[in-house]
DNA sequence: CGATTTTGACCTGCGC
DNA sequence: GCGCAGGTCAAAATCG
């Protein structure tokens, strides 16, 4: 990059740039239109120095065979020209005036065009961040709010400040450039998953520190706890950029506990085993899967049965699926991936782990055990889901329409992941339009549910419902993304949405014995 | 015969 | 530095 748009620069000191745009003007005795490019063409050039975007745009425009890069193309440069020039000289050489003139006209036609496209394409950008920083500043402001209601009725501890400048860190545009499906096969795994990852990592990174509330029910740490910030900044601080551009999302973790008898795992995903581990304090030993619906996805899970409770099954999920799931996964994977999204934003804590009641968001949470909750134990920001507490608990409501199972993908705002978190009790008020004004998802209605409606667990045992229910020849099955477990839920089927990759962590449950 | 599971070895991070 | 625990690898065994 840097070194084209230094040929270029190079090439425009020596002239040769102007030389060569000036060899269509040679054979047109058209001064007005000849005195005029050149200054759009160097306005071009250094606007397309600080717009990226308008480089892939041209380079684009440049594919296609037009000569509009005569002018803008400074980016798209060196092809351009020289095409432009080809073309210049045989029309020079070969053509009448009036077909020069025809060219001119047509080069301007394009030349205004393309300052349209890229003054519009400013506009939207310009108009994205500004709504982004909107979004990111209510909701913050909101968040700050929550939080501090809910530490004054706590421990009356001064709320942690929030850098909201962190917060709206230009990083999302980075996310988004992961987002580009330009990877490498061998980075494929970890870019599969890292537009969430990127979000979410910087999410952990930023956020899970931002909001460290040192409050009783209140705590959101990463992986190391906070004593261990203070124990290493170091490696907080100077890795944290790496971090943010290279952990991958499984670091963070979203836990399920569902009773169930069955060994055997059962949510719409084909994983294979490829460890077995006794872990410490726990009889039963951890079996360590991996999906295999994809090469190199890099999703992971764990299941082992509770030391206390053998008949609860604790499966733990960490990564991004980089393939379309099957329906029977897919609205799971989206609800742990907004209860993922919840526990990297912080919106339910628990400093314990499981059980705390009343804690978080959900003052009311009538079923306080079957809450998300986050431990603060675990190497890796772990939020828990706990189902446990058997159906009463659970009531099965039906995921509404809009939860169908559209592979709806964080990926595709992972600017948002986790930040819908921080209004919980905004995101109902604000649908869908803050997601970028898509239809509700399941994404959104989940993430609504876990922000905004105490009974969270319910929903979510409402998407569950729909796993269990599935018919076990879901699991495993490598296959259709067509299914009727779309439609069935009375959503349309999303046609294009099974070639997205999933960002979410899935979600497994046992089918119950 | 290919896919999956088992299982011991190995690697890594962390606490002491 | 050492030991421990968690996590992963990979060869062998097993399964369908």
């Amino acid at each position: 990059m840097e070194q084209q748009h230094r040929r270029e620069l190079t090439f425009l000191h020596s002239g040769d740039f102007l030389r060569q745009n000036s060899g269509v003007p040679d054979g047109t005795p058209d001064d007005s239109s000849h005195h005029v490019k050149p200054h759009i063409k160097e306005m071009d050039f250094f606007s397309t120095n600080s717009q990226s975007h308008d480089h892939h745009q041209e380079s684009k425009i440049n594919n296609n065979g037009s000569s509009s890069l005569f002018d803008s193309g400074v980016n798209t440069g060196l092809n351009l020209r020289s095409s432009n020039q080809g073309v210049s000289r045989t029309t020079n050489e070969d053509k009448p005036n009036a077909e020069m003139s025809a060219l001119q006209i047509e080069l301007e036609r394009l030349h205004e065009e393309n300052r349209r496209l890229r003054s519009m394409l400013d506009q939207i950008t310009r108009n994205y961040r500004e709504l982004q920083g909107q979004l990111f500043m209510a909701v913050h402001k909101q968040a700050l709010g929550n939080q501090r209601e809910q530490k004054d009725a706590i421990n009356g501890m001064s709320s942690p400040i929030m850098s909201v400048q962190q917060f709206m860190d230009p990083r999302p545009s980075a996310a988004l450039d992961v987002n580009e499906p330009s990877a490498s096969d061998d980075k494929m795994q970890e870019l599969s998953a890292s537009p969430a990852n990127t979000v979410e990592v910087v999410s952990k990174e930023r956020d899970l520190q931002m909001i460290q509330i040192p409050g009783k029910h209140v705590s959101v740490e990463d992986g190391t706890d906070q004593t261990s910030q203070t124990k290493s900044p170091k490696v907080d601080q100077s890795k944290n950029e790496e971090q943010v551009s290279e952990v991958p999302f499984r670091k963070a973790r979203v836990s399920v506990r569902a009773r169930s008898d069955a060994s055997s795992i059962s949510d719409g995903c084909q994983w294979r085993k490829y460890g077995q581990k006794m872990a410490k304090g726990n009889p039963c030993p951890r079996a360590y899967y991996r999906c295999t619906m994809a090469v190199g996805c890099p999703v992971r899970k764990q299941v082992q049965r509770c030391a206390e409770d053998k008949s609860i099954l604790i499966t733990t999920y960490e990564g991004n699926h980089n393939h379309p799931l099957p329906p029977a996964a897919i609205a799971m994977a989206n609800t742990t991936s907004a209860a993922a999204a919840m526990l990297l934003s912080g919106s339910t804590t628990s400093k314990d782990g499981h059980g705390l009641p009343s804690s978080g968001y959900f003052p009311s949470l009538p079923y306080a055990s079957t809450m998300a909750t986050l431990s603060a134990s675990a190497p890796f920001p772990t939020i828990t889901l706990d189902l446990t507490q058997g159906p009463n608990a659970v009531p099965l409501l039906r995921p509404p329409p809009s939860t169908a199972t559209f592979p709806l993908p964080l990926h595709g705002y992972p600017q948002l992941l986790g930040h819908p978190m921080f209004a919980p009790n905004k995101l109902s008020a604000l649908p869908a339009m803050q997601l970028g004004q898509r239809p509700a998802s399941m994404v959104e209605t989940v993430t609504a549910a876990i922000t905004s409606d105490p009974n969270f667990t319910a929903a979510l045992a409402a998407a569950i419902s729909t796993i269990m229910g599935a018919p076990p020849s879901n699991n495993g099955n490598s296959n259709n993304n067509s299914g009727t477990n779309n439609s069935s839920n009375g959503v349309p089927g999303l046609p294009g949405s099974p070639q997205l990759p999933q960002s979410c962590t899935t979600f497994s449950t046992n089918q119950p014995g």
